[in-house]
DNA sequence: TATTAAAATACAATCGATTGTATTTTAATA
DNA sequence: TATTAAAATACAATCGATTGTATTTTAATA
């Protein structure tokens, strides 16, 4: 036993008073007089004493405990995110339970099982793609444990949410297609359950119609968006009677496929088709040609989201709140779209 | 409070025995009759009982919780890592905090010390690049946690690892460009602190030895493997009086940097000079040319590496063995290297 | 049926910190 | 100095599960 097992009763022994005290001056109570305070401190620190905090939550029936879900660990802007959540959970005293969803409704629902059988105090989620039932969301909300979604999420009523504004990027996406003399713009859509796609789907057409460039149905692909999604959408596309110039993907996994396949039978990016594609994956600067995107820190809202859910928690006012942070993109221009005009 | 908080003191009240017997009932006891474990289970699954972990792991004074300690989550191979990790604690019911050292040792020394705080049950490590000092691991040996590295190791006695042959799959890589023609093979190495480095340094110097290959001081060039690093030392190598015509790179961030350097300056991959590198990265693959590297499971080594160490958490005489588990590898062979022979 | 050993269950303390209430100490006032 | 209010501290219960020991029940034997 030469393991660290100070506890506030061996301080209150040897400083003559009572564990409570001894608790109190720890906390700062000002129900415990300055002189105790810095007696009791003094000897935590000459000891080593470190609070347990399974016997303080077990009191305090907090597990100061987060669940995260997210599709896939090491998806680039989804491993930032996780560690822009670990840092401010930490921080804030929190430990996280992180979670893969492999894009199934099934593991989605039985993961949020587990966690609240860990007594989660909130959960932070991205949904998968297979995700267009919400009950399990709604077991969360009946249990009263807070989430907030990131990236990903849906619309049910009552809830926050910490995302990107995908309509404005797809938008200026879209536009910086147009300025490039595209005039015959194909989208590589995503699932329509997640309101991310549809949003950037919308902001697409918006910018089409915003310069009068023609809207046509067929030229909207709609795939899982993985990357050998990328080649089977390419020649859905390059089969139909529309000399494409323009490709504007949903992510930047698919438009990596897109243009692998592209330039296997020659077509040239960005002269014959530029290229722009969504979120700034590690392999997107690498490419050749290195590929246009928007890009999305994974970070920023994975800290702001915990921040937000961390305010539900503390704060029984905020618990029932809907709001929507909006965390600003920028596009980066590569050469996939920069065609001379 | 219409949360759950059903206890087995409702359960032993509802069925007019004694918690002490409901808790041996659920934990399967032999002191337990058969009849009365039935009775429990039911009325447990009815009520829809949840175990406390906080409260029995207050009682056992474990928490259940293993640390992991990274240079960077959102590196590939990490998060992989990571995922693996994830997967395996939270089969044995270990929860996993995760934390970046970001190649930093101060950070690195801090970070034992929260976990220390947390107390963990285990930590599983893999180092900075900084590592040299190593009193923060002996730390926790004093304390008696036990640990495990993954990947990036140390050689502090007694220390279980999981870890690749670094010797054999660099032996493998340079063998390769040999057999490609390369007679001038250079080498990207790192910080010679870490032994999986060192390791791969001589695995390579291993594979000219034995196919009397030259073997040149000067185009042995050691820098921290970033992607800023493979321009400055492609730099370097060119500037030296032999023509190297092939590289093996110990990581495949420096190699890619190395390659879109190459491509800068017009030296013809694979044909002027062959390329190698370590890790299979997500980027390597997209490339162009795309990099033969050396694949490692990062899934794999993470799942093995928490199954070692909670094999030494539980296992009181395992607790100070010195196991080492190497994972296999192989060679991708892509088109950086596949120069017709 | 009475006795006894074995099996099953109940009792009570415990893990370490927190917190409402009771008691003691201090300081202010008459 | 006696009285009283306020401040500081002590007492004791509690969070929920676990576990060593004591007691009761069951079943085997004479």
């Amino acid at each position: 036993m030469d393991t660290n097992e100070v506890t506030i009763h061996h301080i209150a022994e040897i400083l003559g008073i009572n564990s409570s005290t001894v608790s109190r001056a720890l906390n700062n109570s000002p129900r415990v007089t300055q002189k105790t305070k810095d007696k009791v401190l003094k000897k935590a620190t000459e000891l080593g004493y470190q609070r347990n905090h399974l016997a303080s939550n077990l009191r305090k029936s907090k597990t100061f405990t987060l669940g995260v879900i997210v599709p896939r660990i090491s998806r680039h802007f989804f491993a930032s995110a996780i560690a822009g959540i670990e840092e401010t959970a930490f921080k804030a005293g929190y430990n996280v339970i992180i979670c893969q969803s492999l894009e199934s409704l099934e593991r989605e629902q039985s993961i949020i099982n587990t966690l609240l059988a860990n007594r989660v105090d909130g959960v932070l989620i991205s949904i998968s793609m297979e995700t267009k039932n919400y009950d399990h969301l709604k077991g969360l909300k009946q249990r009263s444990i807070p989430f907030v979604f990131f990236d990903r999420h849906c619309n049910i009523s009552g809830n926050s949410k910490v995302v990107i504004d995908d309509f404005d990027a797809a938008f200026k996406a879209t536009e910086h297609l147009i300025k490039k003399k595209s005039t015959e713009i194909a989208h590589f859509s995503g699932p329509q359950n997640l309101e991310i796609y549809k949003n950037r789907f919308l902001g697409y057409k918006a910018a089409l119609e915003k310069y009068s460039v023609p809207f046509r149905e067929e030229l909207v692909i709609t795939s899982s968006l993985m990357e050998h999604d990328g080649a089977e959408n390419v020649k859905k596309m390059l089969a139909l009677p529309y000399k494409v110039d323009g490709l504007f993907c949903a992510n930047d996994v698919v438009a990596i496929g897109a243009i692998q396949y592209l330039k296997s039978v020659h077509v040239k990016i960005p002269e014959d088709i530029a290229i722009v594609g969504f979120s700034n994956e590690t392999t997107s600067s690498v490419i050749e040609p290195a590929l246009t995107t928007i890009n999305q820190s994974g970070l920023e809202i994975g800290n702001v989201a915990t921040s937000l859910l961390l305010q539900k928690i503390s704060n029984e006012s905020k618990k029932n709140s809907n709001e929507t942070i909006i965390v600003k993109t920028n596009l980066i221009e590569r050469k996939s779209s920069l065609r001379k005009v």
